[in-house]
DNA sequence: CCACGAGTTGACAATCGTTCTCAATTGATC
DNA sequence: GATCAATTGAGAACGATTGTCAACTCGTGG
C-alpha cells in the first residue's frame, strides 16, 4: 500500500490515574461483599474521600469492562459490584449477609459449551450464580 | 387444643379470573421470547384488549411468583418475561433474535447443591442462563 | 333481581437507580 | 507555563417500576 494505509487502531483514550478513580479502587479492595453503586458512593464519602455519584457510576462501568470488579442484578434489578479476581468462576451468596465465595466449576463449563452447541449456539457464554444461607447466619 | 388453635394460615386473596387477567395470559401465550412488560402491554393494545399499563405489571408480577412465567434482567437491568414450563429449567438464549430454548441439567443441579453444601450454605437456589447466537442468526 | 364487600383496574403521580449535560478542573506533554 | 484531551461533579433528565385512590366488577346471599 502507498497512502491509503490508514490503519484503524482502536482509539481507547488512554486512562488517567485521578485521585477519583484510585479512592475507588481502594474502597472496592475494602469490603468482599456486593454492593451498590451508590453505597460505595457513600463508604467513599464516610472515607473523607468524596467522588461525585455520577463519577462512581462511571468509574464502576470502567472496571466492569475491564473485568476487575464482577456486576450481579439483585431481585429488583439493582447492580451491585465486587472486586475480584481474574480467572472466570461464579458466586456462591449468602442471602441474609451477602457473605461472597468465589467458585469454579469446569463441569459447568463444560455443559453449557456443549448443551448450546447442541442447539446449534455459538459464541457461547453463560451467568450462574448461588444462593443460600451461610453457616453464620444460621 | 381448646380455643387457642388460631391456625396462622396465609390468607392469600383469592384470584378472579378478569377480562385483563385472561388477556394478559393468552398474549404470553402468543410468543416464545423474553419480552419487557412494556412489550406486552403494547402487544396487547395492539390486540385489541387494552389493558393498564400497572396491571400488566402487577398481573405479571402475579404470574411470576406462580411459576406461570420466568423473569429475567437483561444487561441494563430491564424486566423481561415469558411463559414457561411448571419444571425447574434454564435458559439458552440467542444475543441476537432472542430464540429461546429451555434446558435442564442435572449435573448442574447436583453441582451447585454439593458445592454450596462445601461451603456450608444451606436451603441452596441458583439462577442459570446461556447465551449464544443461534444457526438462523448466523 | 338487587344490594354488598372484597378484589381489580387504570390514569396519573411519585420513586429511584442510572445516565446525560456542560462548564470548570486536572494530568500529561512539550 | 502553555496546551489540550480526559475527567469531574452538580444538577437536570430519563425510564422502568411502583404507589395512589376513586371508579368498577365479580361472586355471594338475600
Ligand atoms: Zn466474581
Ligand atoms: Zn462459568
Ligand atoms: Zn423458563
Ligand atoms: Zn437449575
Amino acid at each position: 500500500m502507498t497512502s491509503t494505509d490508514a490503519s484503524p487502531p482502536p482509539p481507547n483514550p488512554p486512562l488517567r490515574p485521578t485521585r477519583q478513580r484510585r479512592a475507588v479502587v481502594e474502597a472496592m479492595a475494602s469490603f468482599a461483599d456486593f454492593r451498590s453503586a451508590q453505597e460505595i458512593h457513600e463508604l467513599l464519602g464516610q472515607r473523607g474521600e468524596a467522588v461525585g455519584l455520577a463519577t462512581v457510576y462511571r468509574t464502576l462501568q470502567r472496571l466492569a469492562e475491564a473485568g476487575e470488579v464482577d456486576v450481579l442484578r439483585t431481585e429488583d434489578g439493582e447492580a451491585i459490584y465486587r472486586r475480584c479476581s481474574d480467572t472466570h468462576h461464579h458466586h456462591l451468596v449468602c442471602r441474609a449477609c451477602g457473605a461472597t465465595v468465589e467458585v469454579e466449576g469446569p463441569a459447568v463449563e463444560r455443559w453449557t459449551r456443549s448443551i448450546a452447541g447442541e442447539h446449534g449456539y455459538a459464541d457461547v457464554s453463560h451467568t450462574l450464580e448461588i444462593f443460600g444461607t451461610c453457616a453464620a447466619c444460621r
